[in-house]
DNA sequence: GCATATAGTTAAGCATACTTAAATAATTGA
DNA sequence: TCAATTATTTAAGTATGCTTAACTATATGC
């Protein structure tokens, strides 16, 4: 018989190995590269939502404006994200990645990644059948509920 | 057909998802609770894998004796761990996570994993027995893999 | 047109986390 | 025993990221 909460603890059980893990290997990712936790994340901005303005990545670093704009000139400099004005309001920046930035995110997400590439080679196919359907069904239900993006405006 | 790569494919998806999402919310909720990133680091480190000495710290953080000395006296003057003479070797001091420090690893792993309870809610019981033996299959092999625990002594 | 709001930058100052270098104290081994 | 190693601490100095406050420039609304 199974109801939602064990499927609730069985899930928080996985996530709890794969997130301590993949944190730790973060942290050694980010010390090693020479990139800090705060640049990290403007790049993992970008990276997964895409091109932004100075002012959204303050709100969604829950940082002030003068430290966001800080951190980004910080970061063009090194070349790790381009600055243009935003052509339909002249106040504005645009932000986007540079393949420079896209790389560090793509590599960090490698080296943390590689242990699910071991794991993935240890399932025989009728696990791999049960895994597939069961990626299907989360990714499927993940996406229903995802928060909104933060909205350019409130 | 299912294959390896089909399986790793699908896999780093829902992590990616996951993960972006995750990182997200733990760097939020640090940032509300005063706490920072290195801090929480060692809670972690003392949560899930216990006691250790100040040079296992720096080790796992791969920082300087020195600077995980100094970031461990800052977080016993918190309360967030204690700090005692190890009886069978009086150079070493053994730290251990407080409840109050506890409490704090255990609030951040809450909030994160709020959308996980709601995700739970949404799957009818077919789907509830294909999770369950996926997570089943996940747990006990990526518990094969496992990285060996860093030891106390090289 | 002009007042107000918005986007971003700059400057000054503070806290934290890091480094290296030097010190203390306990353990280990010939 | 005593020299060398190990665990930790302290001190001095640096870099980063953050804050507030003041500023520039553009956009919006009456």
């Amino acid at each position: 018989m199974s109801d939602s909460l064990e499927i609730k603890t069985a899930l928080r059980g996985w996530m709890d190995v794969v997130m301590s893990r993949s944190m730790h290997d973060w942290m050694h990712y980010v010390k090693a590269s020479g990139i800090s936790m705060p640049q990290l994340q403007v790049l993992m901005r970008l990276f997964y939502r895409g091109a932004c303005g100075v002012s959204h990545v303050s709100e969604d670093m829950s940082i002030t404006n003068a430290a966001a704009s800080q951190l980004v000139d910080k970061m063009f400099q090194q070349g790790l994200l381009d600055r243009v004005e935003d052509p339909t309001d002249r106040r504005a920046k645009q932000l986007t990645i540079t393949e420079k930035g896209r790389e560090f995110v793509a590599d960090g997400i490698e080296q943390r990644y590689l242990w699910i590439d071991e794991l993935s080679e240890m399932f025989d196919a009728g696990e791999r059948d049960v895994l597939l359907k069961a990626l299907a069904i989360l990714s499927q239900k993940t996406a229903a509920i995802q928060k909104p993006p933060q909205r350019a405006k409130a």
